[in-house]
DNA sequence: CCGATATAGTTTCCTAGGAAACTAATGGAG
DNA sequence: CTCCATTAGTTTCCTAGGAAACTATATCGG
């Protein structure tokens, strides 16, 4: 007798993982939105603060993103004026591309909407609870080989 | 001297979050794809299988989708044979949506695909582990009240 | 009974990002 | 040197879903 029900969605560490994940975003892409930026830009610029000046092809391969979507992505972020592209010198096909003063002024604050959100979210934690979580999370990545970044 | 860094992605709870949730839910997105749905849809099918037959407004309110991006992926169910809508014959404005045989017969063949993805992202935990795990983010879900299911 | 309001579902418009075609520039083989 | 392959970045096309306008129906107050 193969009587068993089809699992529901709820059986699914996957779901619950993308619920909470969804919520918490969402939550975080609110924050960033009162800022004039998105969740994607947010995480270009924090990579740019990061990197230093870099090409769009490395910031594509660090975030995950296709270098198209990075390419759509410095285009609005510089018409925001928080980036600014200027061609290398050298091998003409690359670009550079860093932060102007006004993003390198913005990151802190972004960084800080970040913080708060993950307080709200997991704040509550006990310290052991919030790192056993992360570690695991981590060692999920680590297990599965996962090298990029996936902002979608 | 406020001389700290501002704060990594890499070092918000949310991140790594969504970065797992995403890699579980591409790969699970590529398992359903296989069987000519998306994950929306399955979400759907599924919901229509424990609800039976019901309006598109209960299936977008159970599953946190607009009542725009329900219609649509009724549509695109009816197309695919999965699902069929039919007029109520108290209330003209309400339709009456249901699976088909066919979409009665794919739910747990996507199930199983669910339960393989599961398997292979958190099949490896003890279950203490996975337990505690989906514990800690349900009770997140609880604590901030969260009622709908976003898919996206 | 009639008009105002509310509700179910649809449609339109918009944004985001992936895939893949395309452009420009480089480098390498002959 | 020339042609071809490769690489960086852009652009076009496509899909998905949200917001909000829109249509049709129903209900309620007078």
């Amino acid at each position: 007798m193969a009587g068993k029900q089809p699992s529901a969605l709820e059986d699914h560490a996957g779901y619950w993982l993308r619920y909470v994940s969804n919520h918490v975003s969402h939550a975080f892409a609110r924050k960033v939105e009162a800022q004039g930026v998105t969740v994607a830009e947010w995480v270009l610029l924090r990579e740019m603060l990061s990197a230093g000046a870099t090409n769009p092809s490395q910031l594509a391969n660090a975030v995950g993103l296709t270098r198209g979507a990075v390419s759509k992505l410095v285009e609005r972020l510089c018409r925001k004026q928080l980036a600014e592209r200027s061609s290398s010198e050298g091998d003409r096909r690359y670009q550079t591309v860093g932060l102007t003063t006004a993003g390198t002024r913005l990151v802190p604050i972004l960084a800080q909407l970040a913080d708060e959100n993950d307080r709200e979210f997991f704040g509550h934690l006990k310290p052991e609870e919030k790192s056993s979580l992360v570690c695991l999370l981590q060692s999920l990545v680590h297990r599965h080989g996962w090298k990029d970044l996936p902002v979608d």
